[in-house]
DNA sequence: TTGATATATACCGAGCGTCGGTATATGTTT
DNA sequence: AAACATATACCGACGCTCGGTATATATCAA
């Protein structure tokens, strides 16, 4: 069966740990950055993404660390999840040219 | 507060839309024909799409024809769904940049 | 003529992912 | 003392899609 497609969300957290691991707080940050503030991760999104993510093998946990008494707890994308966001990225780039290229031609049809 | 992302299925009908009205069952194949196979679109999820599209403003009824005694009915994009569309299309190449840079970055740091 | 496939519309329950809120806890800033 | 940033995590509600079903006509194959 084909792949099934990707929210945007589950897309920008497996972008922000492409550049490396992180830990949640951090992929929040990173995320809200590259989304020109657009997308807004909540807690609950980020968590259950999170897991959903790491049971389908596309998201590992790197390592944990404590930071000013606070748990950090680092996840980093797998070969997997790294192909994965390849076909999804190479998938959007494909949609919005097709698009662009259909609203191009017609831009001038109004009323026609 | 900002726009909400649409999901795939959506979008494909607005693109579809992009190049002339076009009626249901001819959404459907055009949008299979634009996705290479990918998207199927289910009827469910394309009438109901299409109403909720209707009352959003971003589509609307544009004629309605019968071809071999089965009725036809065509729908077309209104400004606002050409607007949003372009939107829609600009967000997409965007995160597919920042995914594919971040990737292509990062390619040879296996096991680093 | 019976069944399968294509065209064409439409509804419905189930499932999944996100949203929004809440909870918990520590450190810093006002 | 209150507010804010850091940091994790759960939960109910909501929205969109999926998969199936229903209806109806025309064509093509067994």
């Amino acid at each position: 069966m084909p792949i099934k497609s990707m929210h945007e969300p589950t897309f920008m957290i497996l972008t922000a740990l492409a550049s490396g691991p992180q830990h949640g707080y951090g992929i929040v940050n990173d995320v809200s950055g590259i989304s020109g503030g657009r997308v807004k991760l909540r807690a609950g999104t980020l968590y259950t993404a999170l897991d959903r993510l790491r049971a389908d093998g596309l998201v590992e946990l790197d390592r944990e660390e404590i930071a000013d008494s606070r748990l950090r707890r680092y996840y980093r994308l797998t070969a997997a999840g790294s192909e994965r966001l390849a076909e999804e990225a190479a998938r959007l780039r494909g949609n919005a040219r097709v698009a662009m290229m259909r609203l191009q031609s017609n831009s001038g049809m109004a009323g026609a």
